[in-house]
DNA sequence: TTGTACATGTAATCAGTTACATGATTCT
DNA sequence: AGAATCATGTAACTGATTACATGTACAA
């Protein structure tokens, strides 16, 4: 097993001053993309959805907004103006929208597999409707390939933790390796849309299908 | 769903003076359990196993071990005394012993469920020969009920995602039904054991059963 | 009028990462 | 002799959590 990569960490990406946006930069960017919202809101997201997993606090949220808003990735919109205490709603800018397109697109790596799966998942999430579908078949394609490799590395391991550690021990890697099969197999399965059309060459009709809502 | 506890923090735990020891203290604890190790040790282990996953870096795991040393829940010995840079080999103290016994026992929750899952599978393998089988057991029990529950409310998401979101957001929250419920079968699958050998008064025979390496 | 939800923020603290410093020992 | 690996650590920084501060709008 290799050594965690140890990222440039500080170099220009799209659109903004200073070093790359944290984690949550990013959810927010995403989530701002998907409809403005004020902070408040976000806070609920994260509150009352399966976006708690990315979780966070007011304490957080708050100062990550500034911050994006600072390297004008997003603007807000005063509503309530009279108040003494206005609510912002944010909106990414065309500088904010180019970083998280960046940072969607950028190439899936096995350390992301293994220490960051949920930001991956994020990753595939926002995608949608902001990147070209290519860009996400590629990513579930290397996502795939890179989890089958990586239950090969913890198959690897099973002889040695069944031989040496007591039971518990291999029960929970072989629940590793489950779940990895499990992911690899889930982006095979998301993949299917974009392979299905090879044939026919009338266009739209199986196109045009994702703008049901 | 409800928001995340607070977590009193900073009131007694066994055998330790301030407050809780950090995820990395317990682990630490847990692997030294397992057998003594020197801080280089350790800083092998997360870089060539699957621990991995807890990950650390040499610049978090000799200050975790010289806090867990202040705290007297380990105990180094010097090798290779005469060097100039002796070698430290950590055991845990029966003090340390209780602390990992206590942190192994503590009811699992929903919260450490969604945010801490690998956490709780450390916990589960650190248990292996250190607490009586009925703790490992409910462990399980509580597990497996903690994880239904949650799938449930993950699929209460679903109707919903897939009317307004696009369709990666679906994918992605299938997945996280999808994962929960294999945590889920694998908790029972893993109970097996414990259940099994209720009536038969003649012992071994289907307990050793494991053993096949 | 009192409490609850709305709404935004700050300050103290903490754990962990990155990057570096230092030197010993063993292999080639 | 030089490289790799063994072995232990420190300092600066980062990003997040916890807990608190502040005040508005509205409903019982």
């Amino acid at each position: 097993m290799s050594d965690r990569t140890p990222a440039p960490r500080g170099s220009a990406d799209p659109g903004s001053s200073g070093r790359g946006l944290s984690a949550l930069g990013h959810a927010l960017l995403g989530l701002l993309h998907e409809q403005p919202r004020s902070g408040y809101d976000l806070c609920q997201l994260f509150a009352t959805t399966p976006m708690a997993r990315f979780s966070s606090s007011p304490g957080a949220i708050y100062p990550a907004l500034k911050q994006l808003d600072t390297r004008r990735l997003i603007v807000g919109t005063r509503e309530r103006a009279a108040s003494l205490r206005p609510r912002q709603v944010y909106r990414p800018t065309p500088a904010g929208l180019a970083a998280l397109t960046a940072w969607v697109s950028k190439p899936v790596t096995r350390d992301e597999v293994i220490f960051e799966a949920d930001l991956l998942m994020l990753r595939f999430v926002f995608m949608d409707g902001l990147v070209r579908p290519a860009v996400a078949r590629r990513f579930l394609e290397t996502l795939s390939g890179l989890v089958d490799a990586y239950v090969r590395e913890l198959e690897a391991f099973l002889p040695t933790v069944r031989a040496n550690s007591r039971r518990h021990g291999a029960l929970a890697l072989e629940h590793g390796v489950e779940r990895h099969r499990l992911l690899a197999e889930w982006a095979r399965r998301a993949l299917n849309p974009f392979k299905a059309p090879r044939r026919s060459p009338r266009k739209t009709t199986r196109t045009a299908r994702s703008r049901t809502t």
